[in-house]
Parts: C-alpha cells; structure tokens; sequence
DNA sequence: CGGGCAGATTAACCTATGTTAATAAATGAA
DNA sequence: TTCATTTATTAACATAGGTTAATCTGCCCG
C-alpha cells in the first residue's frame, strides 16, 4: 500500500492498520497516470470514482451562470477528490475535475467503496471521520466567506496553504476565494506596499 | 420515538427502524424545552451535545471579525444541530446556538452518539449519509456563494427554503446570504418592481 | 390600550470589487 | 533560440453592496 494513504487512513481513523488491510484495499483500487491538463472526471457524466492523489495535483470545477469556471477543491498529494453528489448517487456530475500538473491517482469505484468499508471498520470510520472534517472545516469556511473581506480570506489561505500556493496559478486561487484575477494582483500589490 | 426522527432516519439509511431499535435508540436521547432567545449553546463552551429538533426552530452562529452575528445554519423541526468540530474534539465551540422561538430538543451527548453507532449499524449509516450530504450541498453553496451575487441567491434561498422564509427574521436571513440587512431590504423592492 | 422595542425600509453617500482593455512576464513547444 | 500561448499585472471606469442615519411598522408586555 501506497505510504501517504496509510498515513492518512491512520491518521484519521486513529487506529494502526493492519497489514492484511493493507493488502485487501489495495485489491479494490488501481492506479492511474495522467498527463497535464488530463480530465480525471468531465462534467455531466457519471462520476464512478473516488480519487487519491499519489503524486501531482488537480482541481474540481464547475461552470457558473456566465458559463466562467468556479473552482470548488483543490487536491494534491494525499488528498481525495471526486463529484460525491454524483459518486453516491449515480447521477450526473455538475463537476469536471482537472490535472493542475502530470499526475498520479488511485480510484475505487462504487462497489469497492462499499465491499471496502463492509469488510474493514476501520475503513468506514476513516471516510466518515474524513467527511466530517470535511464538513465542519467547509462550514467555517464558508461562514467567514459571507463576512470577510477578499483581502482576509486571501492572506488566511495563503497562511493555511503554503504549499498550494507554490504549484496553484493565481488564477485559479482567485476563482476558489471567490474573486477575479485581476482584483487578486490589486489585493497582492496592496499587502506587498504594506511592508 | 418521535415520527419526524423516525422518518429522518429511515430516509437518510434507506432502511426501515425496528420497534426494538426505536426503544432503544430512546434511551440514549433526552428531551428539553426552551423558550425564544434560549441558548441550547454558547461559544466558548464545550459542545457536548447535537441537537434534534423536535419543535419550534433555532440558529448557530459566530462572531466575525467586528464582533457582528454570522450565521452558519438554520434548524427547524427535523433537523440536526450542533457544533459538530467541538462535539467530536471536545474542544471550545466556536459557534452559539440560540432558538427563534419557544422550542423542543431531543439530545444526545458523545458517549450515547458513539454507543448508538456502534449498538446499531442503521445509525452509524443514518449519520455518514446525513454529513454526507450535508458536505456536497455545503460545497455547492460555497461555489454558488463565490460565484453568484447577492439577488441570485436569495432568491435561489427563498426557491429551495419557502419554510424558512416565512420563520425566519429578515435580518438573519441578510447574514446567512452574507448581506446587510439593508441590503436584502434593497434587493427585495428591486425584485418585487420586475413584476 | 399605549409605550417601548425589535425588525424592516429608505435614502445618500462611500468603497471594494467587477469590467474592459492593454501590456508584460512567464512558460512551453518547435 | 524564437514564437505562441498562458498567466499576471496595471489602469480607468462602472457598479453592487456597505455604511450611516433616519423613519416606519408592528407587536409584545405592562
């Protein structure tokens, strides 16, 4: 098993996993390579996969009224990433998800998500303890969205995410804040004057 | 057990609950009445409780940068509530919860949610899936939020939340959107002049 | 039934961010 | 290396929404 995955099925579950789990997840899952720019899910499909990133990064967006791109979730290594709407429910996904850089994933489909976390308990409470962080970060999130400033959630995320900042153009940081590129350089150019 | 917690959980699982469940899921929970402007939680507290209402209706919220009320979530009758990241980490709440009206909870502390899990794998199921969803549409509203303006969502609010709408003061409304109250004032002549 | 208070509205003015457009800088492919 | 394309910056102008402050409405409670 693939080391980043352990250490975070480990750190979330709060348990040690065995090597005979290790083993058995790796049967439901397989590994998949993709170029730059390579679409890992295309909006309006079904999405059959969950995703771990092993190596790269990509992003999950969908298009706005004006038809422009709003990113949702950024993912690099370690993380997962997928439509879950659409995972769980068969439906069309409304996200399409990009490689930022030539990238490495595991993918479980459905029916290997399931037997998985059936046959392994740690495996149902490492994605429900992961989902609920989820959850609760996205909430906090989004409360300090509707009450701060775009200068604020700019500098609280490039505080929180160091890394992304390093390999994420600014373009598609603006569109996660919420904000256009042109107005991201302006708030940059303001704080660079600050000091 | 009260029907509107029955059917929660029989249409989060999928499953339908034995009377012998019911009975016992009853054990674990505590009925209490509040009246308006109560606190079922204060910030700075430890969140040791989530909350299912059984009447009336309520509101989390924090304090944002200014010291003003942000509101995170509305809950009327058939809805969870709580500070989920201090109930499961036992650390500070960041968020209060105040009802909107006089108001009947059930509770239910750690100990009896993760004996209830463990005791009866419909439950453990009921709440994956309610945070489950929980997420996705936070993550949808999130992109609407830094997508779309102001107009847009209120009335996609007032579309998906008739309900709420007719409970719920303006003004808390004005802070879920992320607006002033004068400002949903603003936004409402305009669309009540389109027609 | 009447005074007080919470909630909603209005209006005038202000500012952060959007928009458009042009340029510059970085990246990548031939 | 050079050209083409993508990404970032800048500036001028437009606008949605914030701010302040005053007024209005309704309703709770004494």
């Amino acid at each position: 098993m693939n080391d980043l995955l352990r250490k975070s099925i480990e750190q979330y579950s709060g348990q040690s996993l065995s090597e005979e789990c290790a083993l058995q997840f790796d049967a439901f899952v397989f590994e998949k390579t993709l170029d730059k720019k390579a679409l890992l899910l295309e909006a309006g499909q079904s999405c059959n996969y969950i995703f771990f990133v092993l190596s790269g990064s990509c992003y999950s967006y969908l298009a706005d009224r004006k038809g422009d791109t709003q990113v949702v979730q950024f993912a690099l290594e370690g993380y997962w990433i997928s439509d879950l709407a659409s995972f769980f429910s068969g439906n069309k996904s409304t996200y399409s998800i990009e490689c930022l850089e030539p990238t490495k994933v595991l993918m479980m489909n459905k029916a290997a998500f399931e037997q998985a976390c059936s046959a392994m308990p740690i495996l149902e409470r490492y994605f429900r303890v992961l989902i609920q962080n989820a959850y609760v970060s996205m909430q906090y999130r989004m409360a300090k969205t509707t009450s701060e400033e775009a200068e604020d959630r700019y500098t609280e995320f490039a505080k929180r995410h160091p890394d992304f900042m390093q390999r994420i153009p600014q373009y598609l940081i603006a569109s996660y804040l919420g904000i256009q590129p042109q107005s991201l350089s302006r708030i940059r150019k303001q704080l660079a004057s600050k000091h």
